[in-house]
DNA sequence: TTTCAAGGCCAA
DNA sequence: TTGGCCTTGAAA
C-alpha cells in the first residue's frame, strides 16, 4: 500500500503544500528546492530500497506476507528458517541463538563484550533511548539494557572463556525451535509451499516494487484489479483459508482500511531504521517521508512518534506488522460482505496464530499494548483519510485511484449518516482485545 | 561426522 | 568500539 498511492498520494500533498503555503507560510515546511529538483529521480529506487529493506534475504520477493515452511522436523532447516527473522534487540537481520536467544551478530558481539569485560554504560537521557539498527551504537547502556529484557541471559557468557562446545541452553534452543516450527506453521498455514525458509512474503512480480502490495501474492490484500494485474489474485487460491471468492469483499475491505495499511507500512518501515527523510517520484519531486506516511496530516506527527516508541518499547517485529496487516483487513464487521465466514475463519486463524508466536517469541508474551497501538494507526490513517477526502472536494486531488477510494470513503459516511468527523468504521477492538 | 553456539580476530 | 567472519569443540 505504501507504494500503491504514493504517487497519487504525492500529487494531493504537493497540491496541498501549495495551498497552505498560500494560507499559512510558516505552518507547513516545505523545501521548495526538495519538490522542485532532481527532477530525473525515478521512484523505483526509493520503493526498491524500502523493498529491499523489507526483504534482506529474498530480493524479489517482499516479508510481510505468509510464513512459509521448509521443513518442520530438520533442526538444519529450521536454522536457515529463523535466519530470517529480526533481532530482537535490534531489527537486524537474525545470525543464530546467542546467549539465550535468537539475535544478529552485532548484539551477540555487544553482548558478549559487556559481560566479559564487566563495562559499565550510563545513559545520557532518561534510560529510554530507541534501540534499532541505525542507531544501536548511540546509547550502549539502553542496548544493553534490551539485551537483558528481551532475555539475553549473562550466564551463557563463559567466564573460563573456553571456546566450542555446546552449553546448558542447547535443550532450550531445542523446544525453542520446535516452539517455533509450530507458530509458523499456524501462520503460514501452509507447510507445503516454503522452500527457502519462514521469511514471510509476498512476491513483488514483474519486478515493479511499487506495487508490491497490490501484487501481494497470497491473500486479500490483492486490489489488483484496479491496476488491471488480475492474474496475481489467482494465487490467492493457493491458501484456502485467505482464499475471497468474492472480488467485491476484496475490493471492500481494502478500500475501508488502504489509509490504515498505509500508514502501518510506513510505520513499519520507521520501526526498522529503514524510513528515509524523503519520498521520490517518478517526476523527479521529493517530499517528506513523514507527509507522505500521514497523508499530509501534519497534527498526527507527535502521535505517530509516540505511537513508534510504544511499538519499538514492545518489540514491534515483522511478523506482528504482518499479523496486525491482516487483522487490520479481514475485519468481518462489514455489512455488505458476501463471505463473512470466510473473513471471520481467517481472521481467527491469523490471531491465534499471532497470539502464539508472541507468547512464543516475546520474553513476556506481551499483547496488551497492540490493541491501544493499533486504534492509534487507525485514527492516524482515518483522519488522514478524511483529510484527503475534504481537499478533493476542495479540487486539490486529480483523478486516480486516490480519488476513487476518497469517493467510496465519501459514500460510505453518507450511507451511515454519521457526523462528519466521526470514524465510519466497525470497530476492530472490543474491550481493549482484538 | 556434523552441527552450531561459544570465543577470537581484526579491519573499519 | 563495532560487527562480520573465523576457529573451536562438546553434543547430537
Amino acid at each position: 500500500m505504501i507504494n500503491f498511492f504514493n504517487e497519487e498520494i504525492f500529487h494531493i500533498i504537493k497540491n496541498i503544500m501549495t495551498y497552505r503555503k498560500v494560507k499559512c507560510k510558516n505552518e507547513y515546511s516545505t523545501d521548495k528546492a526538495d519538490c522542485n529538483a532532481n527532477f530525473a529521480a525515478t521512484l523505483e529506487p526509493v520503493t526498491g530500497k524500502m523493498l529491499a529493506a523489507a526483504a534482506p534475504m529474498a530480493p524479489q520477493s517482499l516479508n510481510v506476507g505468509r510464513a512459509k515452511i521448509a521443513s518442520s522436523s530438520a533442526s538444519s532447516a529450521a536454522s536457515s528458517t529463523f535466519i530470517q527473522d529480526c533481532c530482537p534487540v535490534c531489527g537486524d537481520k537474525v545470525s543464530g541463538y546467542h546467549y539465550g536467544l535468537l539475535t544478529c551478530e552485532s548484539c551477540k558481539g555487544f553482548f558478549k563484550r559487556t559481560v566479559q569485560n564487566k563495562k559499565v554504560y550510563q545513559c545520557s537521557a532518561d534510560q529510554n533511548c530507541p534501540i534499532d539498527k541505525t542507531c544501536r551504537k548511540r546509547c550502549p547502556h539502553c542496548r544493553f539494557q534490551k539485551c537483558l529484557k528481551v532475555g539475553m541471559k549473562i550466564e551463557a557468557v563463559r567466564e573460563d572463556r573456553m571456546r566450542g562446545g555446546r552449553n546448558k541452553f542447547g535443550s532450550m534452543y531445542k523446544r525453542d525451535r520446535a516452539r517455533r516450527m509450530q507458530a509458523y506453521q499456524r501462520i503460514g498455514l501452509d507447510g507445503s509451499s516454503g522452500t527457502n525458509g519462514s521469511s514471510l512474503q509476498f512476491t513483488s512480480n514483474n519486478g515493479l516494487p511499487h506495487q508490491h502490495v497490490v501484487r501481494h501474492q497470497d491473500q486479500l490484500v490483492t486490489s489488483s484489479s484496479p491496476l488491471g494485474t488480475e492474474k496475481s489474485m489467482c494465487s490467492a487460491d493457493k491458501l484456502s483459508p485467505y482464499r475471497c471468492s468474492s472480488l467485491d469483499d476484496q475490493m471492500l475491505l481494502l478500500q475501508s482500511v488502504w489509509a490504515e495499511l498505509h500508514v502501518l507500512d510506513f510505520t513499519y518501515y520507521r520501526l526498522q531504521g529503514k524510513l528515509p527523510d524523503t519520498v521520490s517520484f517518478k517526476t523527479g519531486h521529493r517530499l517528506k517521508a513523514t507527509s507522505v506516511a500521514l497523508l499530509a496530516l501534519t497534527e498526527g506527527r507527535s502521535e505517530w512518534d509516540k505511537l513508534c516508541n510504544q511499538l519499538n518499547a514492545i518489540g514491534f517485529d515483522r511478523y506482528d506488522y504482518v499479523a496486525i496487516k491482516y487483522l487490520t483487513l479481514l475485519n468481518p464487521n462489514y455489512s455488505k460482505l458476501r463471505n463473512k465466514a470466510l473473513v471471520i475463519e481467517g481472521r481467527q486463524r491469523i490471531r491465534e496464530a499471532w497470539l502464539e508466536y508472541r507468547r512464543s517469541m516475546v520474553q513476556d508474551g506481551n499483547t496488551s499494548e497492540i490493541p491501544n497501538c493499533m486504534e492509534k494507526m487507525r485514527s492516524l490513517g482515518l483522519r488522514g483519510e478524511q483529510y484527503l477526502y475534504y481537499k478533493m472536494l476542495s479540487g486539490h486531488v486529480s483523478k486516480g485511484l486516490l480519488t476513487e477510494m476518497l469517493v467510496n470513503y465519501g459514500s460510505r459516511m453518507q450511507q451511515d449518516t454519521a457526523p462528519v468527523d466521526s470514524d465510519i468504521r466497525p470497530k476492530l477492538i472490543v474491550n481493549g482485545e482484538l
